[in-house]
DNA sequence: ATGGCTTGCACCGCAAGA
């Protein structure tokens, strides 16, 4: 099963790249984050059309994230949750649905702003919330998948300048730190189980030329429980999508998990 | 140098992203 995530910055204006891409990958499931539109005005039809079923959480201008499962793949219906649960939060950040038995959480971490800030603040609760129904979330669904914007680089190999991003939103220490509580928790990297080329990123500022300089982060990733881990045979950042016109300025990932072996 | 782009919303400039 090939599941993959995408911060697609408005789906609205990304939806032919989605569809694009779908059909080129092929992707058995696709997260997506920051549809920046309301549950009213989602495309389910569209990619239905393209053979994708969809279960979303949306809100107007920000946020919002989706679960797009490609047919004759089984959804249980009755446990796909919306939010984290017990944690009051109007932004719709996160969504879950199980594929195949495999439990399928879609993900956009706050951004933060900036060390010190409200939104700082408000994103460290929310990452303490996140882990604490992940640890319940696994006991449920061993066999589980945590893909999203993590809005987090996890080591200086995933900043394309470490120097100048030191101690900056995004790669400090106290970010960092909750990355590695979900590690604690027996989650595994998907992209560090592979040798993989060195400066590989997943997002790059619009501004200054920052794709062509490489200048990006690695922020969107695949953590797998214990269960799913040993089940992993791939995992690749396609930079292909940051290239086409009027881009999202993140790029997708995709992890392949054999179920049967 | 706190800019530089892109989005949505609401009206032509602002907030927010990362």
């Amino acid at each position: 099963m090939k599941i993959a995530t995408w911060n697609v910055n408005s789906l609205k204006v990304r939806l032919q790249h989605v569809i694009d891409w779908l059909g080129e990958s092929k992707v058995d499931a696709l997260c997506l984050q920051e549809l920046k539109l309301t549950d009213d005005k989602f495309p389910r039809a569209e990619l239905e059309a393209h053979g994708y079923r969809s279960w979303f959480a949306g809100q107007k201008t920000y946020n919002g994230v989706a679960i797009l499962v490609r047919d004759g793949l089984s959804v249980d219906e009755a446990t796909v949750v919306r939010n984290i649960p017990g944690f009051e939060d109007p932004q719709q950040r996160v969504i879950a649905a199980t594929v195949e038995g495999v439990r399928l959480v879609s993900a956009y971490f706050p951004n933060g702003q900036a060390p010190g800030s409200e939104k700082f603040t408000y994103k460290l609760a929310w990452l303490n919330a996140m882990h604490d129904w992940l640890a319940q979330e696994m006991q449920q669904h061993p066999q589980l998948a945590l893909l999203g914007d993590y809005n987090i680089a996890p080591a200086d190999r995933d900043v394309h300048d470490p120097k100048a991003w030191e101690g900056q939103n995004l790669v400090s220490p106290e970010e960092r730190a909750q990355f590695e509580r979900l590690i604690a928790l027996g989650f595994v990297d998907s992209y560090r189980q592979f040798e993989q080329p060195e400066k590989m990123f997943t997002w790059w500022d619009y501004r200054m030329f920052a794709f062509r300089r490489n200048a990006g982060l690695r922020i969107d990733h695949i953590l797998l429980s214990p269960a799913l881990a040993p089940k992993l045979v791939a995992c690749e950042i396609d930079k292909v999508p940051r290239k086409w016109e009027q881009p999202s300025d993140h790029t997708p990932v995709i992890a392949d998990i054999h179920l049967a072996g």
